[in-house]
DNA sequence: GAGATAAATTTACACGCGTAAATTATTAGA
DNA sequence: TCTAATAATTTACGCGTGTAAATTTATCTC
């Protein structure tokens, strides 16, 4: 707690230990409330004094008791992250970029994973609105997220959305242009060979799903192409199981109608290659190559697919950045903002081997 | 938190929301004492009272503070549960595992990752401590732990290590047995083909590397063959990139000492297999192929290589119950353990493609 | 060095709950 | 119906902090 404010990140613990802010107080010969002043915001006290205090702090050991603190203030300093699923290296990479973040912010992130279970996703917001977070980041599950009691829980605390918008909920929202990435690989794929085929499941738990079908059809026709999608059955989030089982469905039973393949994500992507390098389909670009495949979002394993896969990264980043600066200024200005706001970024291709 | 103990998932608020336990008191013609001795544990009151309990529940929304629970609980229902990195899979599958494991037990998991820096690890560690946590379940980093202060934390709070034993710190751990899973691989591997070279990070964060390597080294000889070690530069937990580049180089190199390679762990191998893919040398086994590798761990994306990955699995499920329930019974007894308990779960072979 | 300003101190109360002791009400068993 | 056991209530205090108002002290400017 203290390490956020006062930059210290290792105690000496020469002296004893310290039961509470009076003790200390006059073990530090100030007030409490003046140290009460200090560890809500260092900066409010005279130099001089700070001095004292971090001086103080050298030779005690003594850490202000969270649960003291946050039952007295209006406003904790924690800030919820929920994420749907954590095990997706998308969402890993974000939370890994948020973490620090918020701590550099002097906010405390609580990360929370539903776990592609929309109960568990309205079970972590309650378990969050039971600490009185300050603010809330959330990416929703998507289409099954339980909306009414989503739409509850905003109201009470500020929440701005990131991946995946929900209508009518959070303050604001971030992700990715889904339609100008999906046109970037579009145009590229129709640019160096076939029009590509658009492989999806059918019942995928993430709306962006829906975006970039829409995205893909009207690229295409935009090319001059009829679109063609393969939505094959499935759901949940084992996209490269439903990738490798239907994907290689389709290969063997040679029912895609292109010879270029645009996996509506890397992971579906992933499963594709499996499944095509086990029924003996070369992928990739140039001679002696029977199929192209792409993917979307730059896995983190995407590099070390086979072949590599081409893909489009999404702005990681840029996403978790300004979703938290976002939250950060509503925060701080203390009241709910009457607009609310929505911001796209843009993706770039990444081309490797496999298209 | 309430719905840990009652059962409740969802609220039917129909009625206004309370402030405090006083109010609720009165509001449920009960009185505060009695109610709180329900939240603590609703077993403790007669079932009729925990009825009306229940039903003044449903009309008004009601939810303890849980810091100023907290505050006067002179233990906390939390618990910590710290990895060293959660982007990998395995301890992403092994938090999963956990969370509702303890939710099921009346606890509340909090979730850190180390991201790979033993500084943060003891950040976390230290961000626990003031969270006062009933106990914690610790994975260390490793090699790079910052063990005194690891020792210091673990003085004062419960904490059973898993997947990486640290001399002199826990009160208990549980892992993989390495060297009855890495004898399994090398058995099978010299049953079905050339003796297998053990492909490793020099500069492995894990001591598991360590121990993998020995086991590999006394199977080896117990099978009647000279140990072959390729131990190529590389540290940090981007194994994929130092499998393929350094891998990759060996292979270049036609350095390989046999045609069969054991590699510590299945990040390394899905490395070396892309490695593999791009140098145009067909992995796998039987005729037509000129490399066998293997991993260590049945990574999620193990089915997914090109060719799947023939590996060991670890007993997550075993590893990560076995830890919480060891946990759990040293904060019922309430008092810490004289002895230091360490136990190793079996490994099971996964007969893949690719060896 | 005086006045203006900023900071620290004192005093006092609040927060929402745990918990112990003594008392009263309820239940179970005969 | 009575008694013993059990449960609930009342009362009272404590936990470690936030925070407001009034006062005193330190610092800065000229």
């Amino acid at each position: 707690m203290c390490s956020l404010h006062c930059g210290r990140t290792e105690r000496k613990m020469t002296g004893r230990k310290v039961r509470n802010m009076e003790e200390f107080a006059s073990l530090s010969g100030l007030s409490r409330p003046t140290l009460s002043k200090f560890f809500n915001n260092p900066q409010s006290v005279r130099p001089s004094t700070r001095e004292r205090i971090k001086a103080a702090l050298d030779r005690y050991d003594y850490t202000p008791n969270i649960y003291a603190i946050n039952q007295n203030r209006r406003l904790t300093r924690n800030i919820g992250i929920v994420v749907p699923y954590l095990a997706d290296p998308f969402f890993a990479e974000v939370a890994r970029k948020l973490e620090p973040l918020c701590a550099a912010s002097g906010f405390n992130p609580i990360l929370l994973s539903s776990h592609g279970d929309p109960d568990r996703e309205i079970e972590n917001l309650d378990s969050l609105r039971s600490i009185k977070p300050a603010g809330v980041l959330l990416a929703p599950l998507g289409r099954r997220t339980r909306q009414a009691d989503l739409e509850a829980f905003w109201k009470g605390i500020p929440t701005v959305l990131f991946d995946c918008e929900i209508e009518g909920v959070g303050d604001a929202f971030f992700g990715s242009d889904n339609s100008q990435s999906i046109g970037l690989l579009v145009d590229y794929l129709c640019r160096t060979g076939e029009a590509p085929a658009f492989f999806e499941m059918a019942n995928a738990p993430n709306p962006n799903a829906n975006k970039r079908r829409v995205a893909y059809e009207e690229a295409m026709q935009s090319q001059g192409y009829d679109p063609m999608i393969l939505s094959v059955p499935g759901d949940g989030w084992e996209f490269e199981k439903v990738g490798f089982e239907e994907g290689g469905r389709l290969i063997r039973a040679r029912a895609l109608p292109s010879d270029t393949v645009l996996c509506s994500n890397d992971r579906l992507a992933i499963g594709m290659l499996a499944a095509a390098y086990e029924s003996g389909i070369r992928v990739g670009i140039g001679e002696g190559h029977a199929l192209r495949v792409a993917g979307h979002d730059d896995h983190p394993y995407a590099r070390f697919t086979c072949p590599s896969l081409t893909t489009a990264s999404q702005d990681y980043g840029a996403i978790a950045g300004q979703s938290l600066s976002r939250l950060l200024s509503i925060i701080e200005a203390g009241s709910r903002p009457d607009d609310y706001k929505a911001e796209l970024f843009d993706g770039s291709l990444v081309m490797r081997n496999s298209a």
